[in-house]
DNA sequence: ATGAAAGCGCTAACAA
DNA sequence: TTGTTAGCGCTTTCAT
């Protein structure tokens, strides 16, 4: 009974004694096909157990209906959950998804190069922190949508946090509490999202009438180590501060410790806001308030946005800013009122 | 000069002056090919910028390249980084991975379904907490590896831990630090890693000839409140003990955060032991002892028995056991001497 | 060493 | 409404 290779249109044609354009024609739910046919075909399907092969599918359409992602890696939370925001998204909508990791420009071109050279796949989600020349190369004509930065130029789909509200967002929580001094842990300054962050925080501190200090930004590298280091930096240079704003939960999680080893209490002495919600990040001490980012929305809108770019070229490009929500937790608190708690030059 | 729609095997051939037939044979790198016409070859290739369409091939050859990785889910470190590490792995022979997420057997077999009913892929790699009947079902006669769980029965590939010996490896440190009565939190008991870790901990026990106390195994669900939860359990039920070892890092968390509500002091009163080494794991407070897995290792040993499977359909069925690390940080001490720091009835 | 012919499993264009 | 004829771009016989 068992049959080695599987069942071909021509087979199920053969049992229904039809033609296998008009198998073809079922499959592909044409009206034209009379109902008594129609049932005898779908009869013979489920008697073979027909399933149409998708590369011969692929081969006759010119379509794959597979999209490809990559990002620098797989394993940040972050990344992550926008993967499986857009990987549910295009499976909905009948596409598959390939993922892949290019942690630097070499693979990632080579990356593109194995993807769409060949034609495996019909359109690119990139996700990124940063724009640089290298990820706006439009790459053989492929459908593209970046998520995660803002390459701040036409004629591109993009998906984004609207960093600079967002930014805006934690600062004022900051300033709302009172605080007149808040340092600012960046991430690379060669990232757009650190760019745009930081640009909420200096329009915060402009609203509010607070003045800049530049001496206040700190450069991390997303990394917990460089939140610890931030501080220690900001504490050898004796620039005082009731108040930490940074870029990621990591380096937040980090600068905490920083103030806990010098014995400064959070969110006693000085509050400390993060940014993304990771997970657990309830359950550091004190719990991290922060700015949530809906990183599945943001993969789903992705996906969505690029399936709407292949199957409609002629359309206009689209960008798409999420907001972030502030997450008020216990690593922030108002100042304290009396001055000699803030940390301040010896 | 810009062309539509990219060239092919026979544009290349006219240009060379050649038969289709003998590109193919160049581009597959056959022997039986004059060096000069190779060079005219290679030259027209260049020239029009050819590359052979994958599906075009995946049609004639009736190989894809391309395997299926499925998962509860993509953002848990641990599955995220068992993928990146197939992935890597994948792509450096030949094939992709096409990334799916599962969080229910509906899903999945429907996934199943999907993905091979087609042939659009050729091999499954099942990342899964646990071996159902589901999930051992032989799908299609698709070549499979499962990661992470172990169905027990022949005629599978898998690479997991040995999480027996892990377990076993992580009573065994509390054992070492003097530790007598060390409650247990566990996984949910269906899952494989969950018993097989728990075996540990009472081989563990036995070896050390101390007295098993069912009332010190308590059952979470892998989150941070199910420990948390379970301590207070210990603690409402006035269960005694001086160490807790939690089967994963989360738990852990939950566990030393009701500890430190309930006054009890990490590791000066109750040490804690934890499963995974995830990301921060070094960054809690206390920073975390615990047991590493080398996932992205068991990825990319996947992937490699994966393609080893489909190559040589004849080949053994491997079972790849990899071992766990002992990460000592802060979370476990000596037990204290003085008897009274010990949680016990009030 | 090279070419011609056939076909992978399907869809698209045209006929009937 | 249905069937016939051509391909999609490549590989794989089999000749030459």
């Amino acid at each position: 009974m068992a049959t080695r290779s599987r069942p071909t249109i021509r087979e199920v044609a053969a049992l229904a004694g039809v033609s296998h354009q008009t198998v073809s024609r079922v499959i592909n739910g044409s009206e034209r096909v009379n109902a008594d046919t129609r049932e005898r075909v779908e009869i013979a399907i489920t008697e073979l157990g027909y399933q149409p092969n998708a590369i011969a599918r692929s081969m006759a359409r010119g379509r794959t209906y597979t999209l490809a992602c990559i990002a620098p890696n797989l394993t940040d939370f972050t990344y992550a959950s926008i993967i499986e925001g857009a990987e549910i998204e295009s499976r909905s909508q009948g596409y598959f998804l390939l993922t892949a990791s290019a942690p630097d420009e070499k693979n990632f071109n080579t990356l593109i190069e194995q993807l769409f050279g060949s034609r495996r796949a019909e359109g690119l989600l990139v996700i990124t922190p940063y724009i640089d020349h290298q990820h706006t190369q439009p790459h053989h004509d492929v459908p593209t949508v970046y998520v995660g930065a803002d390459p701040h130029q036409e004629h591109t789909s993009l998906v984004t946090l609207d960093n600079t509200a967002a930014g805006l967002l934690a600062t004022q929580h900051l300033i709302e509490l009172g605080h007149l001094r808040i340092a600012h842990i960046i991430g690379p300054r060669i990232e757009d999202s650190a760019q745009d962050r930081l640009e909420g925080y200096r329009t915060a501190l402009d609203i509010a009438g607070l003045c800049p200090d530049l001496r206040l930004i700190v450069e991390g590298d997303w990394s917990a180590t460089s939140g610890y280091r931030a501080v220690n930096r900001l504490y050898d240079q004796k620039v005082s501060f009731s108040a930490i704003f940074a870029q990621n939960d990591r380096m937040a999680i980090g600068a905490i410790r920083a103030l806990r080893e010098l014995g400064i209490k959070v969110p006693d002495a000085v509050s400390v806001i993060g940014f993304d919600d990771m997970p657990l990040a309830s359950y550091f001490d004190p719990p991290l308030t922060t700015i949530k980012q809906d990183t599945l929305l943001m993969g789903s809108e992705a996906a969505q946005l690029l399936i709407r770019l292949i199957e409609h070229p002629e359309g206009e490009k689209t960008s798409i800013y999420l907001p972030g929500e502030l997450v008020i937790r216990h690593s922030t608190a108002t100042i304290p009122s009396i001055g000699d708690k803030e940390v301040s030059a010896k």
